[in-house]
DNA sequence: TTGAATGCAAAGCTTTTGCAATTCA
DNA sequence: TGAATTGCAAAAGCTTTGCATTCAA
């Protein structure tokens, strides 16, 4: 599948995309490049980085930012469209979704003239666990 | 003003924090701590993410990822809330607000037993001009 | 007066880049 | 085969930190 899905989108399917695409569908949470690299082993942090440009032009993936200091990527599921809930208390994240999301990014876009391709939403709070504690 | 605004958030009005508030009034504008520091000249760089921090802890001004390499603050105005459209191509910001946005924040919170603090949403796409070129 | 804030310079981290070796189409 | 991709190590930022000094309350 990974293979396919790169070719489509223009991307000599090696074998190291074939496995760090395979691992970001799995793990579908937005995760570091380090992290990324960990888990794969044979990849050297240098080449999950450009492979992470790739897939962010090809829109495979999303750029998250959590607010720590370093930039997360998440599988972009096409049919699995969600933000994220950042508790700063503990660190959890949950995945939410948006009601009427695209009907209000389209409103905005066609009241600035602004042809939005992409958009990022985070929220920073408590979650239930730690509002109690 | 700042002088003030600074106590009622029991942070110590010192010269360096008057005048980094003030600019950021001002400019009311995603800036860098760079810009931010070079626009100062008496101030060092150090000091200015310092003092982001303690503003950022206080409300005073919000965190924005605008997609470069680095992190932008911008002062957080209560009653000019708002959001930014970032053009790929030429990078204009533009400011933009969302209809409705309190009450869909609220619902997402509800919804997820979470309680928001505060949210992140930037808009990437193409600006007016950059469409027709 | 005195704890808090600042400046300077060094350290820390994440991310990028150059170049030779390797690999996929 | 030939262009694209990868590894390694060095470089390049941005941001943080230690410590002596200065400053606001």
């Amino acid at each position: 599948m990974p293979a396919q899905l790169l070719q489509s989108h223009q991307l000599k399917a090696t074998k190291q995309r074939r496995e760090l695409l395979l691992l970001m569908q799995r793990e579908h949470r937005p995760r570091t490049a380090e992290q990324l690299q960990t888990k794969l082993k044979d990849v050297s942090l240098a080449t999950v980085y450009r492979m992470m440009d790739d897939f962010l032009q090809a829109g495979l993936v999303n750029r998250v930012d959590l607010g720590h200091g370093h930039t997360h990527f998440e599988y972009a599921d096409p049919k699995h469209h969600h933000h994220h809930l950042i508790c700063d208390d503990c660190g959890r994240i949950e995945d939410v979704r948006v009601p009427n999301e695209t009907k209000i990014v389209l409103s905005v876009g066609r009241k600035a003239k602004f042809r939005v391709r992409r958009h990022a939403l985070e929220f920073f709070g408590l979650c239930s666990r730690c509002q109690t504690a």
